[in-house]
DNA sequence: CTTTGACCTGTGAGTAGCTCACAGGTTTTA
DNA sequence: TAAAACCTGTGAGCTACTCACAGGTCAAAG
């Protein structure tokens, strides 16, 4: 299989199969009469396998691996048992963050109802946002003024 | 201000208020003598600004176009208001996906329970992940011949 | 036989928002 | 006076592609 074929193959681009050949998912051989590249049966297999995993949340690099133990004839299986369970509290956490964000911005919505717009003054740029209080407590150190004196020196 | 000065004031790094200087959030003056960036309070509001609209999910490039509204005297509200709601229907859309995700990696899980892991035997890498099936339907084209190239571009 | 168009090749840049490294200059402190 | 801490600009790295470019190859149409 030339590129496109296997790109169409595995409902790819087949800038995508180009790039995992560069990153080396899949091994290619080459026809020496005009130097393309051959995709083989294993080829499009590893492909399919690397866009399902990537469905399941896997990096490239974890893909790479994978296949690599595979090529090796040990059981890929354990590692992923592994990194996927990784990979689900990764995901849990993710979504835990979106949804204080749009905590946050449902709240500052709702606030916003009740505001004028207003001009900026030279002290104020918006204060939709500048007066929005975020949950986050960080301790931005409140430039308390030890630092800086804004007259020229 | 100096640039660490600034940085701490503000609580981010001093390669991040740099990196903001360089997209042109900031515009501080220069002292002659040492070519060094002097911020001023300006900045500081200007650059706390930044943080708390990243917070709300706001870009860089938003962000540059509102303070440039305050910077004409326009008052940058409506537009925040408007990049506000497009935002948040973002983030919603991702939590959707990112749920569908966590979905589907639950179902993977426990399919996964009662399956053996197996040895790679070149006809299957790991079917953990061959063998799960993704609710997302494509119609993964099987290389029949003369199929599509795929419409999205 | 030549042209057209679709495909192939590798490389390099672009995406977002920083973060870090580097090499060299300046200021402060010991 | 020397070291530490800071400053400068530039450039690369992160993810997973995607697109652009310039040039080579091939099948079919004219």
């Amino acid at each position: 299989m030339k590129v496109k074929e296997i790109a169409d193959a595995a409902g790819v681009k087949p800038d995508t199969v180009r790039f995992y050949t560069r990153e080396g998912l899949l091994n290619p051989a080459r026809n020496p009469e005009n130097n393309y590249q051959q995709y083989g049966a294993d080829d499009l297999r590893r492909l399919r396998f690397a866009r399902k995993a990537r469905q399941l949340g896997f990096s490239l690099p974890e893909i790479r691996d994978i296949l690599g133990e595979a090529d090796e004839h040990h059981s890929p299986c354990p590692m992923v048992r592994e990194v996927f369970e990784r990979r689900l509290a990764d995901v849990e956490r993710e979504i835990r963050e979106l949804e204080q964000l749009r905590q946050r911005m449902q709240n500052a919505l709702s606030a916003w109802k009740q505001m004028p717009d207003g001009t900026p003054d030279g002290h104020t740029i918006c204060r939709l946002i500048e007066h929005w209080d975020d949950g986050a407590d960080q301790p931005s150190n409140t430039f308390k003024g030890d630092c800086c004196h804004d007259g020229d020196h």
